[in-house]
DNA sequence: CGATTACTTGAGCTACATCAACCGTGGTGG
DNA sequence: CCACCACGGTTGATGTAGCTCAAGTAATCG
């Protein structure tokens, strides 16, 4: 039925060398050897069903995990019973990586789709950076990409409406897509409303409202969990200025 | 006039070795020969006068730099002409970590106070931790505990009402300079109100509101910039529940 | 010492949450 | 194969937190 499925049967026995991912993924930059070093230490698991948690909070830590197809959310399970949606992982990004700092994972990680990751012990990890230059420079790399893009995104959120985050939301997740080769336009939304709106900081029925006013507005289409973009660049305006375009933004402006 | 002065003086010269930060800092962990090392690295700058840019967006990255004393404000200038205001950063933390993955820094750091940093040429740095194994992997856990206070930080505000975030965030402050040994319930607040409101993604009204409110319910004393805690319990409970504490938090709990 | 800038306070308005009802879809069992 | 239920999603009506606009006061600076 999805493409998911067949790439993750293609790939599960698969080396780094090999797979499509590689030059989002960890092993940028590394030579042919040493790729090899890094795939020994790699254990490629078998695909993960939706719903399933890959690892939960408070959980040791023991490893960081390369998503291969599927897609994630980590969720936070706050002091005060709420549950909260920190981020959402696709192919080529890692998993774990704020975990580091602490011996146990702040953060659980549910699969919501059919998923699958390569898992890399993270001891075995560091050791092996600590020989192989390039890998060493890639974690930090990849860490400090985690730091900007997330900070970004979460920053932009605090300052704006709720059509903006929406806007904004779709646009990266289309992006982020569009950095695989995949169709940046046209996809699947992997989570349900009330994840999105958990995560954007909203109600479900603001997003349920939007997602109409976008349709009606003409900037896409979406039929439950079919999303097609159809402006764009309409969308981008949306999420930088809200609907209003005409309104000046008097606050924060310096 | 204020101790931070003192402190600048006294430290402008001196070594990690001496540094009464080194246990927060970088060189965790790390033996006293391969301290001498890093510092042979470090270029301790003179003072930097409030609201100077210690380096500026768009700028190429050569450094981090770790904080020994004042504080500073990461500035984003997005491309609607807004300024945001990403964090605040304090002595012992590393400014730049944001910057690695790029070759230009994503945002500014401005002083807010006069401020004093040691700077961490990062190529340097980089071939270091090739050969320090405890320098590699106190970088990666700085890193990675970034990623997580901040993402930890901001994800709540996206959740939280507007005296949830001011609360949280003077718990933040508090329990920041907590960790240095200083008074975490009295200090000075070195950004302005609308620093405040920017960060947090409230408008200044707001934040002087709330300030007067929290004070008249005896839960903290400010004045201009001083700012005394008097019930940090009841600041935390306002934190996590809000000034009506009797509402059972309908949305998002599962 | 006037002028500029930071902060406070008040009044009204709006965007979004909340509450509630309803609808479509997919799953289950008869 | 249909009837039913459960659940995710949509839509409508209403209340309110916090933004905006406006004006006043206190601190800072030349």
């Amino acid at each position: 039925m999805n493409e998911e499925k067949v790439i993750t049967l293609n790939s599960l026995a698969k080396a780094c060398a090999d797979c499509h991912l590689q030059d989002v993924c960890l092993p940028i930059g590394i030579s042919r050897k040493d790729m090899q070093r890094l795939d020994d230490i790699i254990k490629r698991k078998r695909p993960l069903p939706a719903g399933q948690a890959l690892f939960r909070q408070g959980e040791d830590f023991r490893a960081l995990y390369a998503i291969r197809s599927g897609s994630f959310k980590s969720v936070v399970y706050e002091n005060n019973g709420r549950e909260s949606i920190n981020a959402f992982h696709f192919p080529g990004e890692i998993l774990g990586l704020d975990s580091i700092s602490e011996r146990s994972c702040p953060s659980s990680a549910i699969s919501l789709e059919t998923s699958s990751v390569c898992e890399l012990p993270f001891e075995e990890l560091e050791e092996l950076a600590q020989h192989i230059k390039g890998l060493q420079h890639q974690l930090l790399r990849i860490m400090s990409r985690e730091i900007k893009a997330e900070d970004a995104f979460l920053r932009s959120l605090t300052h704006r409406s709720a059509d903006q985050r929406l806007a904004s939301f779709i646009i990266n997740l289309a992006e982020r897509r569009g950095n695989h080769g995949y169709s940046n336009h046209e996809f699947k939304l992997a989570m349900s409303r009330s994840d999105i709106a958990n995560y954007l900081g909203l109600a479900v029925e603001t997003i349920s409202r939007l997602f109409t006013r976008f349709q009606n507005e003409g900037l896409l289409e979406i039929r439950r969990k079919k999303l097609k973009i159809l402006k764009p660049e309409a969308l981008m305006v949306t999420a930088r200025t809200g609907s209003d375009s005409d309104k000046p933004d008097s606050n924060l402006a310096k």
